[in-house]
RNA sequence: GGGGCCGUCGUCUAGCAUGGUAGGAUGCUAGCCUGGGGUGCUAGUGGUCGCAGGUUCAAAUCCUGCCGGCCCCA
């Protein structure tokens, strides 16, 4: 370390001075992620990894609780299949992966790594669905998608493979695969707020935003302290426009031949990227408790080896009574290390609560707890040390609290155009009434880099479009810069 | 889709203009000392200078291409 300058270890940047920077020694440093040898694909690290596990076991569970199977569908898909429905092609083409050989052989039909699986997934419902009977079919996959990224690649947000889940549905009416989608939404929702405690905002897509070959994309967005929204997840309509061109048809009750109605909804890892950016500080990451891989560590303390004895012996039976009361804990036995570099160590990995146990208190009989979140300290006697357990209640309660103030307080509206393009330079979500049209959606795009996030249900109040002037029909769209 | 910056032990970097075979800090390992907010001492460890060509007696340094990271604008 250089004479007086800052320490080499934890985070140089600051969240406000250089998010980005901020962004990436986060990830690198708490040991999220690594970057792999090629461009724009990344190493999810044990700590990330195990923040993925949560959130999957998380969703599976609310997905089997509905009816919901999850299967398996390989990475390889023909260019003939995956061109089938031409729209949803097209959109997808610019970034797919194609493999071209098999050893030194080209291949005839071009194989591409599934940028998503609608194709493959759809060409075996046509096999598996013969009657209404079949219906509703209801699988979801764990897997990763493939899309080349070429610029502007970041750890989670953007890369060119990421983890993600996709579930594939087909129904008999277009009532009830309308249903799914917004059922799907919902569980996205309630998951992203009860585990990560991320606000979100529910609503459509516009046409322009929407999922190539979707008849309706409903999505949940989330703002990010740079001002910028992000996707947290996307359930799509499909209507018949995949069960036509693939062939999914059913017989209904009357033995008449119809398409099945269909529905797709994911989420990635660009989760994990939310999380960070949300709750992250100046010290690292924060994590909410709820997926933190460890949730409470103890940190002994002492000056000679009769404190020593006593310190880890104290620090043992805490554990114990952590572990019992459902809490990941772990004792900080690490020899050579300071207590004050293990405070920061554990900081900036997010760990949400501290316990420290030295000499001091064993006399009074209380160990000093620290929550990550605000970093406060408080006492707490050795035999009540399993109301951690409730602190982190009240800590994730707080997290996401302070996460909704954030998400209002960057919410404005806007009804002139000045109005919209002096609110979307300063960053946020603007929210402006709207005619409807693609010219208006698209000048804004064009003028002030904001689009169209998201379109929250209900009616509108009548209020003429922030950007033609005429008259508006539903509620007013959110408009942003995203990432 | 345009424009720019940068790659040297795990990390941060010196050296590059004017070619002569890589130095420091930190980390890591061992031992001691310390310990309530990033300790100190001693010894040791660690680098095909992003990769591939080219120029040269000689390349981290000059030239070309590629790979990777980052930023700005649309």
């Amino acid at each position: 370390m250089a004479r007086g300058g800052p320490p080499l270890v934890g985070i140089t940047a600051t969240k406000s001075g250089d998010f980005s920077e901020w962004y990436t020694q986060v990830v690198l440093k708490a040991e999220l992620a690594d970057y792999a040898p090629v461009k724009g694909l990344m190493v999810l690290r044990p700590d990330g990894y195990s923040i993925w596990e949560s959130l999957r076991s998380t969703l599976d569970a609310e997905f089997a609780k509905s009816g919901v199977r999850n299967a398996f569908v390989p990475t390889l898909i023909p260019e003939s299949l995956l061109s089938r429905e031409a729209e949803h092609f097209a959109g997808f083409t610019p970034e797919v992966f194609w493999v071209t050989h098999s050893g030194d052989a080209e291949v005839g039909d071009r194989l591409a790594l599934r940028p998503t699986s609608e194709a493959l997934a759809y060409e075996m419902y046509a096999r598996w669905i013969k009657s209404w009977r079949d219906l509703p079919l209801r699988i979801n996959f764990w897997n990763t998608a493939l899309r080349a990224e070429i610029k502007a690649t970041r750890p989670f947000l953007r890369t060119s493979e990421f983890l993600w889940q996709e579930g594939h549905t087909a129904h008999e009416t277009r009532e009830e695969a309308e249903a799914e989608a917004e059922r799907a939404l919902e569980t996205y929702a309630r998951v992203m707020e009860g585990e990560l405690a991320i606000p979100v905002i529910r609503g459509t897509k516009s046409e322009r935003e929407k999922f190539v070959g979707a008849v309706r994309t409903l999505a949940v967005e989330a703002m990010m302290p740079d001002g910028r929204a992000l996707q947290m997840g996307t359930s799509h309509f499909l209507g018949q426009n995949f069960s036509v061109p693939f062939g999914i048809r059913y017989a209904d009750r009357d033995n008449v031949e119809r398409p099945a109605w269909q529905t797709s909804w994911g989420v990635s890892w660009r989760l994990i990227g939310a999380m960070i950016m949300v709750h992250g500080d100046d010290k690292g990451l924060v994590l909410p408790p709820r997926v933190a891989p460890l949730q409470a560590v103890i940190v002994p303390i002492y000056y000679d080896a009769d404190a020593e004895a006593r310190v880890t012996a104290k620090a043992g039976e805490l554990l114990a009574a952590l572990e019992a009361a459902g809490v990941r804990a772990r004792v900080d036995s690490r020899e050579g290390l300071t207590p004050g570099f293990k405070f920061n160590d554990w900081e900036l990995r997010g760990v949400p609560v501290r316990i420290e146990v030295g000499p001091k208190d064993l006399e009074s009989g209380e160990a000093v707890v620290v929550t990550r979140h605000n970093r406060a300290k408080s006492r707490v006697p050795f035999a009540e040390i399993a109301s951690v357990r409730s602190t982190m209640d009240a800590m994730h309660g707080e997290m996401l609290a302070a996460a909704r103030e954030s998400l209002e307080s960057m919410t404005r509206d806007a009804s002139s155009y000045a109005d919209l393009e002096r609110l979307v330079a300063s960053g946020g979500f603007v929210r402006a009434p709207w005619c409807g049209s693609p010219e208006c959606e698209a000048r804004v795009k064009d003028e002030t880099g904001a689009e169209i996030r998201v379109i929250p249900g209900g009616p509108g109040d009548g209020a003429a479009c922030a950007v033609c002037g005429k008259e508006c029909a539903g509620a007013a769209p959110l408009f942003a810069r995203g990432y």
